[in-house]
DNA sequence: CTAAAGTTTCAGTAATTACTGAAAGTTCAG
DNA sequence: CTGAACTTTCAGTAATTACTGAAACTTTAG
């Protein structure tokens, strides 16, 4: 019936912003737009209500909601006595980080990832070829340790992950802890002298 | 005069799988594939060799290098006795990490930290700009702390960062070291009972 | 079972982005 | 200074992607 209130100006904006980012991003403006006003909005909001917030058609907005189910930043909700689907964004930011990041390695390293493990399971007929493999080899291992030590972020609970970011420079610090563990040496310019870890 | 040796198998294969991928990145096919042949390529090549071996126009591949010399993602040489440029990849395939982390985050990060950081200066007037602005926060929070946090790995010399993540799951571990030193507590699901720092 | 309420699909159109050839611009050897 | 070698710009066109309204489909209250 009525049209939804009107967003106020600091609203607008962060969904404009996001609109405009989109395209930098993988994702078009549509559904950037309706993220944003998704992750702002104090409760679940149905395919009508973002369609005339945002003025866009019912198609777009039904579409934006299917993509971004795709990509499990949104959920879908049921209000009791109410048939219409509700969608909201989830509450915990770093679960949203973690998530967007699981769906972008998963589109956008993966693919590349396993072409590369086959390529380099042929064997080079040229020299061209054999120096092609060696760089790929290069960049298969560092996108696979780079993988797998953010499997190791990502398995991390958010009070424990934010805690290690918390420490910020502290990470350099125990790495340097663990070298004198380890009896590894490390290059002198990120040499701490001595590390304070009790304060 | 004669045109570029044809590409073996494997070469053409990482190229056009570097053309596709494009797309789902930021980056444009074309595009794609010209930083993909440069990366693969044991010597620098020119506008002319490029636009020959992958068969595009000559402006495009201006085009192209034009846009990854704004990523900084090739290097622009001068053969002697040649007034041509030569474009290459750098070797080092972490410093190429490290500056296409930076790049994207200078572009895709930082102009929404900096929408961020001036929204959440605005005095609310309303309990919807309120609510909006407490979820603006808790978004600016979590990018400030990963951006921090990034800053430092990305201070790292290549070998310590390569250690740092050759470590797996190490992280956690000397994580879990950290906290019974400072007195942190950390949830059961990630506690390890006793952690072997000298293996 | 029916019809009302809601959602999705789809084909057409609009808007955007990518690519090209031709022309203009730049650099430098002679 | 000139012109040959090379690079960039630009305006037009092609290709792709985004968006819409109308129609088809689905679900459920009655």
């Amino acid at each position: 019936m009525t049209s939804p209130a009107p967003l106020p100006a600091l609203n607008r904006e962060f969904i404009a912003h996001f609109g405009e980012m989109g395209s930098k991003w993988g994702i078009n403006r549509t559904v950037g737009q309706i993220y944003a006003l998704l992750f702002i909005s104090p409760d679940a909001l149905n395919a009508d209500d973002i369609a005339d917030t945002l003025a866009f058609s019912r198609s777009s907005v039904s579409m934006g909601l299917k993509e971004l189910q795709a990509w499990r930043l949104v959920r879908l909700r049921h209000q009791p006595g109410d048939r219409r689907e509700y969608f909201e964004s989830p509450d915990d930011v770093w679960e949203i980080f973690r998530v967007l990041a699981e769906e972008r390695r998963r589109r956008e390293i993966e693919p590349t990832l396993s072409m590369l493990r086959s390529a380099l399971l042929e064997t080079p007929t040229s020299s061209a070829e054999r120096h092609a493999q060696k760089r790929m080899r290069e960049m298969h291992d560092l996108i696979d340790r780079l993988m797998t030590w953010f499997d190791e972020v990502q398995k991390l609970s958010p009070e424990t992950a934010m805690q290690l970011m918390g420490m910020g420079s502290t990470v350099t610090k125990v790495l340097g802890l663990k070298d004198r563990l380890t009896g590894r040496s490390r290059p002198a310019k990120n040499q701490n002298p001595d590390t304070n870890l009790d304060n």
